[in-house]
DNA sequence: AAACGGCGTTAAGATTGTGTTAAGATGAAA
DNA sequence: TTTCATCTTAACACAATCTTAACGCCGTTT
């Protein structure tokens, strides 16, 4: 029997701790992110079923964390926010939340909603392909549902930077991105990492992904200004 | 173009009118049934993108409805109700509800949420590269969005500076620019670099672009003055 | 005819940007 | 604790690009 893995991102001691204790009673795997940048590192890394959200972190705004989490996952993410204003919630159901809790919230309603989105991504992942949820180029392949990359059907191993670098630029086929650009959507707008950083990533990347990766036919280099996916 | 389509269910006029006027506004396709049995002959023969539920009906309990249309279909619920004890909330959404709206209800709370369930159920994404980012002149054209140009359909390799050069040549395609013009908006300011300079990046340019450079077909010289791209 | 000014072309440093490697640092799991 | 995978940082070689200077050509002027 499978258990669930929830990803929980909320600042709140309190609140952490009713969900947990609920959480365990109900016989699922969780994990908790105390800021919005530790959770952009956890979201891949953990591959969690279901993300559970806080929107008023101390360190990051938490529409922008949907989105960029966006970037690379179509994960389930349930809000739970003390704004209950119809602007936040618009603003983020449209960055790409599926679910928003107003708080004070019931923790039955909270379970009743994990388990909408759980059924969900469960039927998404047995039927692949009526979900949009796989990109193909050339001889490469993401699915995003499974968090997994491939190069001619067998699997590439990536580490979670790779991955997110990859989607990134997958998301944007045919676009040339700015090393900012990139920084800011893999690394976070608060930690961007530097430059130099992203080279030595995207070399192991290419390493993995090219077949010749000194004449590279995915990800193509613009000198002076960022690195490009090309549609094949 | 698509346009989704809405099922809606709902007994309540004022309520179905408010909802009606609200998705031709938003260029929704929408059918409306009045009672539970009607709806359930109208969710197979509709084929909707999503249903919009209420589960105060006159002729049969909300959840049994939720539970049949389960019983065939994974179309999305969205559930409107008067009622907002847990007990309810809990009950439609374990019976296969997508998610649960208690009335009265923000509209524009429903149709983020609406789009939400459709952003779900659409197979695939908007395809990007019919948008008007691509300069076309002849054999030449520019992709502003991969940062290339093409002659003939064919890469043509430029450098930052040449790119910046043609770009700015294609913007103003049939005007005359002059000197200080062009290096000011190349090198941003017109104390970078000099005229001279010009000369050189110009002559490149044309080696690149230009079937016979000595005769130029796109770049024309004004002495004395600037320089001018042809339209063809 | 000779001189001049504006332009195109070429080539040689100088400069910047990039790919690559490897050695610590970090953090999670056993 | 140890072990393992991953990330960060630094250093260096190499490639691409930019700048600068020199030279030849053409048309116009003196």
């Amino acid at each position: 029997m499978y258990k669930p893995k929830i990803l929980v991102v909320e600042d709140d001691p309190a609140i952490t701790n009713l969900i947990r204790t609920t959480l365990e009673a109900q016989d699922y795997q969780y994990h908790t992110a105390k800021s919005g940048s530790a959770a952009l590192m956890d979201a891949v890394s953990y591959n969690a079923d279901v993300i559970i959200l806080d929107l008023g972190l101390p360190d990051m705004d938490g529409v922008d964390i949907i989105r960029k989490v966006r970037g690379w996952s179509n994960v389930p993410i349930i809000v739970v926010s003390a704004r209950s204003e119809d602007r936040d919630k618009v603003e983020a159901l449209d960055a790409g939340a599926d679910d928003y809790l107003t708080k004070p919230f019931s923790i039955d309603e909270l379970l009743a909603r994990l388990r909408v989105a759980l059924r969900r991504s469960r039927t998404e992942e047995t039927d692949m392909h009526s979900s949009g949820s796989i990109y193909t180029n050339g001889a490469l392949s993401i699915d995003y549902a499974a968090g997994c990359a491939y190069l001619d059907g067998t699997e590439v191993h990536l580490t979670p930077i790779e991955y997110k670098l990859l989607c990134v630029l997958a998301r944007n086929t045919g676009k040339v991105l700015t090393h900012n650009y990139i920084l800011k959507e893999v690394w976070g707008s608060a930690l961007a990492s530097d430059t130099p950083s992203l080279r030595v990533f995207m070399a192991t990347l290419r390493k993995k992904i090219e077949k010749d990766p000194s004449n590279p036919q995915y990800i193509q280099t613009h000198i002076g200004v960022g690195y490009r996916m090309i549609r094949k």
